[in-house]
DNA sequence: TTCATAACGTTATGTTATATCATTATCGAA
DNA sequence: TTCGATAATGATATAACATAACGTTATGAA
């Protein structure tokens, strides 16, 4: 499975244990809001696992698809209202730049709420991994206290080619 | 008005000469069309100039409204075209995180094309600045490094209050 | 049980963006 | 100048993404 210290190679995992992935965001989902008092209905915790299906962002509408092949009639707001859950959880982020969704590697380490989540998105095999990086942490708050400006909310997405997908 | 080097205090531009941003703006590009064998055409011109209404992101359905009150039935790919031909040329960069489009206060300033930018926007008043830090350039250029990572393309949006909006 | 609230279902609509094809403008070559 | 290639625009339709509004059901505390 992916672990948070693979910083270095972050799109190293080729032919890796996704079900694992799938069962390590699960169970910390269940604890992240067992420990909130929130409510991962069987819904939600589904939408959650479609999220997982793959490290590509999902479209919302993907997940309406799918949720209809299970469950018949399904309508957009029912895709949205469980994304926005688990958005705000940090259990899952939005990527902007792509309008779609995926699935946090590293929830629940910033006390009760979401995080600032960075990411570098491969244009070529879709693979979109979340960074932690202090210099990029730390130049953004140099530059938000050199200007004065208090950071709300940051949108931080680089595309390109990831290094297996160079050749 | 505005100029390039307002970056320790890019907010605070209260009740400036904005007609001299609208035509700066214009006649950079003009210029920049010009030596590249572009062509600016009367539309492309005008929704510059739109784009240009002041300093906040103005949503593509915006301009078109606008265009409509002076031209009558205008559609969206009328605008879409006009705002993709300012964006191939860095003469305006869209807001992901907003789906809106501001014009570029430095085109040109990165050889032949669009340049990266990188924006803060402030949820109160509604402005963006677009700004350029060496020390935020060099840790994204090192994250890139580090991870074997090509860049395409950066989306780097900060939103919040800005140091006027705080009070 | 009863009530208040949260979650979900359902219908309709709003918002953003693009595909496609017809028409017109532009510009260089014959 | 006329022709023909290319770029730009007009026009119609539709795709893709997202939310408003309201009714119903589930949940949990008093
Ligand atoms: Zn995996
Ligand atoms: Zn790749
Ligand atoms: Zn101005
Ligand atoms: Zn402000």
């Amino acid at each position: 499975m992916m672990t948070s210290g693979d910083v270095e190679s972050p799109f190293a995992m080729p032919g890796h244990d996704h079900a694992s992935c799938i069962m390590t965001a699960l169970d910390g989902a269940e604890a992240i809001c067992a420990r909130r008092g929130e409510r991962l209905t069987p819904l939600r915790r589904r939408v959650l696992e479609l999220v997982w299906r793959g490290h590509s962002p999902v479209g919302a509408y993907d997940i309406l698809a799918l949720l209809q092949s299970e469950r018949g009639r399904v309508a957009p707001p029912t895709v949205y209202r469980a994304l926005e859950f688990l958005c705000r959880q940090g259990l899952v982020h939005r990527l902007d730049s792509l309008q779609a969704f995926i699935g946090c590697g590293q929830p629940g380490n910033d006390g009760d709420g979401r995080h600032a989540a960075h990411f570098l998105i491969c244009q070529d095999c879709g693979t979109a991994v979340e960074v932690r990086d202090g210099q990029l942490d730390g130049a953004i708050s140099r530059l938000a206290g050199r200007t004065g400006f208090a950071i709300a909310d940051e949108t931080i997405e680089l595309s390109g080619l990831c290094a297996a997908c160079q050749s």
